[in-house]
Order: C-alpha cells, then sequence, then structure tokens
DNA sequence: AATAATTTGCACTACGATTGCAGGGCATAC
DNA sequence: GTATGCCCTGCAATCGTAGTGCAAATTATT
C-alpha cells in the first residue's frame, strides 16, 4: 500500500496515518463528501482533524472545495492537473435535488464567460442542480 | 409612494409596512446584501422577520437568492421576467475578493452547458471570483 | 535516544439558518 | 362595535457547521 503514501509525498504532504485513512476514504468515494461525512464513514475521527487534513489537502492541490449551496462544504479528490499553485479542474458540479448527492463532472467544462468591462476574473464556478441519472430512473 | 406597495401586489404579496420598508431598501442596493447589512441598515427590525420577509419575496418571484460562497446567503431584487413559478434570470453573479460585495451581473448570461447523459437540469449557477471595476482602480 | 517540529484530539467559541410560540394588528362576519 | 380568525412580527431558543487555542501525542531530525 505504498500507493496512498506515495500519492501525498508527490505533493508534499506528510504521510501521516490519518492522512492515509482520509485519502484512502477520499478515494473510495463517487461522490464530494462533507466533513460530517467523512466522520460518519470513520472510524476513530476527529471532526477538526478532518477538518485540517482535507485543508492541508486543499493547499497542497491534492482535493478541491465544492459548495453546492446546501450551506454545507464538500470534498473531492483533484485532477492529476491540481497543483500547489491552483486548481485547474474548471469542471462543472452537479447537485442532485432529490439524493442530495453532489457529483463532479470533470468532463463538463465551465464555458467561457464575457465580463463586463472592469472586472477581473479569478475564480469560476458553475453548479447545476437538477436530478442525477440515479434518481431519474 | 404606491410605487412599493404595487409591486407588492403584483406579487400576490401583502403589503405590511414591514415588507415595504424591506423592499425600499433593496431597491437602494446596488449589490446583493445579506441579513446581517439589512439588520445594519434597517432601524427597529427583527433578524428573523427579515429572514422570513425575504423568504416570502423570494417564494414570490420578487428577489431571488445568491450563494457567493462566503457561506452568507445574499439576496438581491429580480429581474421582472422572474414569476411565482420559477427564477428566469440565468445571470452570473459576481464576488470580489477584495471588497467582498456581491454584484448580479444582469448582462451577462450563463452559457449552454451540455451534461452528461442521464442527468437533468432544473436550475444553474455560476459564479465568478476576482476583483470588480473599483477594486482594480 | 534526545530533541525539535508537526500533527492530533478535546474543549470551546462564533455565527448563520431556522423553528416554536406568544402577542399584536387587521379584516371580516355577525 | 365586538368577536373571530388569520397573518405578521418579535423574542427566545435550537441546531449545525466552521474555526481557534492549547496540551498531549506522534513523527521527523540529529
Amino acid at each position: 500500500m505504498k500507493e496512498l503514501e506515495n500519492t501525498l509525498l508527490e505533493k508534499q504532504i506528510n504521510p501521516t496515518a490519518m492522512r492515509l485513512v482520509v485519502l484512502d476514504y477520499l478515494l473510495k468515494q463517487t461522490n464530494a463528501v462533507s466533513l460530517t461525512d467523512m466522520e460518519l464513514g470513520l472510524e476513530k475521527t476527529d471532526r477538526v482533524t478532518l477538518y485540517r487534513s482535507v485543508k492541508t489537502f486543499e493547499e497542497h492541490g491534492l482535493v478541491h472545495r465544492i459548495d453546492d449551496g446546501t450551506g454545507t462544504t464538500k470534498f473531492a479528490l483533484c485532477q492529476p492537473a491540481c497543483t500547489v499553485d491552483g486548481h485547474h479542474d474548471l469542471h462543472v458540479h452537479f447537485y442532485c435535488t432529490n439524493c442530495s448527492e453532489t457529483h463532479c463532472l470533470p468532463k463538463t467544462q465551465i464555458p467561457e464567460v464575457k465580463l463586463p468591462g472592469g472586472y477581473e476574473r479569478q475564480e469560476t464556478s458553475l453548479l447545476v442542480k437538477g436530478l442525477c441519472a440515479e434518481c431519474r430512473k
């Protein structure tokens, strides 16, 4: 299981026991997860530690934070292209109003947006709400 | 000042004293405002009443709610096209990372987004963060 | 192995969102 | 004009998440 460890090392993150567990958990998720999700999904964890773990991950370009409009921040692993310098996954996020799950749509890019004069973009996020494939069946 | 009253009546909202004050306040704003902003900007108001006022407004298609990623919900008056049936202002919102103000960009439409198969869109929101015209000077 | 640096866990704070409920105001019916 | 009921308002209180401070534990360094 050196895999996990290398993933962290590549991103300049100390591979502590806790962090390996968190990374392992994140790898198994198909959705973006909240801190509460992680807390419930992992044994013997402290919320604040999780909070700090994902924060570290985020700062090192390993996960990105998603605001799906529910008021609760969710997290998901980044695409490999993300670095410490910034997150490069300008993909769309999807929130299902039925099952309340939040998905990354890595293949759906955010289209170019022309801002009015004077405005300078630093970051763009696009959230679509609706029904996911599962819930539509 | 029957103006305000008519605006409410048109949207099927009882024009109470409180609501007229809130509407008046909203009309004077150039930015999206939070409940706290409103609380501070108006005398003699209760947060919960404000909360319920804008909620009523929202349900009747008079204001829309904006999530600018700060964790605090903001509100702004809708375009006239909005109705009880839904909000039709698919415009972009802009959050200035310097002055923390949130603006509606009513002329900047959200581009069409092609979702992967199976997903069904109900709502789309696009938030751009960066520097506003003022802060860039 | 000793020491320094980082990480973790607990306690606690802060704050926004939201609900329950009682009182007030207004309109309508009688 | 008085009673009835409905809607609105304001206060108190609850809930849930984010975040901080500090001491203990773990990990890295020499």
